[in-house]
DNA sequence: TTGCTCCTCACGTCACGTGAGGTGGC
DNA sequence: TTGCTCCTCACGTCACGTGAGGTGGC
């Protein structure tokens, strides 16, 4: 038999021995203690020292990933007090569900992350590129906001606003960068700055814009500026003999995201050309 | 055309309205125009009312997912200062990969969690079992440590403690349960506190304790105490003709994790029957 | 004796959160 | 005028983290 109980002899750890072990600082330990969530198994009577048993390793382990899970030390004070198995295993399956959601919102921050990335990217390298330009453009997927009612004479955001309420109701992630749809390249020539449609970029969505040949052109200004843009896509179109077809998409590949300076905001206008 | 800026006209939003949109409390935005990492894009000189223009719904969007992903307001205030496209870039690909650490880790305390909340679950269903009894068990996953060295003499902790070690060294995570492991039922009669290895439960393991017909034993008591539980285990055997196989496996269903009472902790001891 | 570890106590930090006391807009 | 919103300022909170100043063990 071996003794499993050696309080007060060299079997007993010092702070900074477990402190190695376990991985978790000393004023952490110390914090624990005078918390009162985890106490050394020995306290030495005449110097106050803590020693910690090999044992408690297993134990501080479970208190650290009750704290890892953003648990606050009071409830886990609280559970110290008067555990019972069912109280923890009650808890373990709260927690499980609350780490779940976490999953999924650390996997939708990832996305937004790689989102805004992939856009910037593309500002980046359209800055070598022509003006207007025909080139191929990937599948991108996107969550289409209802028709936008423009008042004569009122303002843009009020239909922006609009937009942002109906993401809202939808818990759409509204961190999903966000773009304006016009239903031709005649409405956008006609009107740049008040497209038919918002909508917001999202991997998750079924409704998507096809990949295939568009024409692309780029501006630079702050939202809603395109200068002589729609003209020259007007004359591009006539000269090239291009036709068009399906809605035309406006999107911010550089923005208040990434720049001070709302005079050099980056947007792409594209269009899907006819076969 | 449609204005862009209405500064200071109905078209922006008090703080109240833009919290409400955007889902931010009213004194967070206060304490991030404070710091200066997102400010109201209009003062009134007057009263030093704070005036939000809807687009900068988008921002402050922005500005929250970097927040959530544990960016430092410190961090984001640098960014602010003098952003660039190349910077957020390059942040984004920085976050991209510590979000997938993260990710990684909430999914390894998942099933942690899921691990011990199973072991507390057999623990309260074991009090209706008879103390030894013969039943179908599942696979267990398990990561196998060396052989122990326990010196004649000397204590549990020394293999206890160069077994954490062990697990450290190959950045196992030792959150999971620990358990013992004898060579064969008689290992574990002679001299039961002593196991020829520990183990660490780990569902992402190959090795493993296969699926089928064990012994099973139930023991109240602290750690290696085990009362007569070996003896009976033995007598057991003997009277049913029971041939055992492989190793015998030493697991603690209801430990310090769960429970104050050290003499109520439960263990359970399993060994395979031969066909 | 020296260098190391341990102790307590007090104060700092971070990103909010709260509450008091006062002003402004319809 | 009333009720609502806005403001600032100061202090609280949470879980550490740091630093000073002093003691203990080999």
């Amino acid at each position: 038999m071996y003794s499993m109980r050696d309080k007060a002899t060299k079997k007993q750890m010092t702070i900074k021995e477990f402190s190695e072990l376990s991985g978790i600082p000393t004023y952490t330990l110390r914090h624990w203690d005078e918390y009162g969530i985890f106490k050394p198994s020995y306290r030495d009577q005449d110097n106050n020292y803590r020693y910690y048993s090999p044992l408690q390793f297993i134990s501080v382990k479970f208190v650290s990933a009750l704290i890892n899970l953003d648990i606050p030390l009071r409830t886990i004070r609280h559970l110290t007090d008067a555990r019972t198995p069912e109280q923890i295993s009650l808890l373990i399956k709260q927690q499980g569900r609350i780490i779940n959601r976490k999953i999924q919102h650390l996997h939708e921050s990832s996305l937004l992350l790689h989102t805004r990335g992939e856009l910037i990217h593309q500002g980046l390298s359209a800055q070598k590129d022509p003006r207007i330009t025909v080139r191929y453009q990937d599948e991108m997927s996107y969550f289409l906001g209802p028709p936008t009612e423009f008042a004569p004479g009122g303002s843009f955001h009020g239909p922006f606003i609009t937009f942002c309420e109906w993401a809202k109701e939808r818990n759409l992630n509204t961190n999903f960068p966000i773009g304006g749809r016009h239903d031709s390249l005649e409405t956008y020539i006609n009107c740049p700055s008040a497209p038919d449609n918002f909508f917001t970029i999202n991997p998750i969505s079924k409704h998507t814009r096809p990949a295939g040949k568009y024409l692309v052109g780029y501006s630079r200004g702050f939202y809603g500026v395109f200068g002589d843009l729609p003209q020259q896509l007007q004359r591009y179109t006539e000269e090239h003999k291009l036709k068009t077809t399906g809605p035309l998409y406006v999107i911010y590949l550089l923005d208040e995201t990434c720049m001070d300076d709302t005079s050099q905001y980056l947007s792409q206008v594209c269009i899907k050309i006819a076969d």
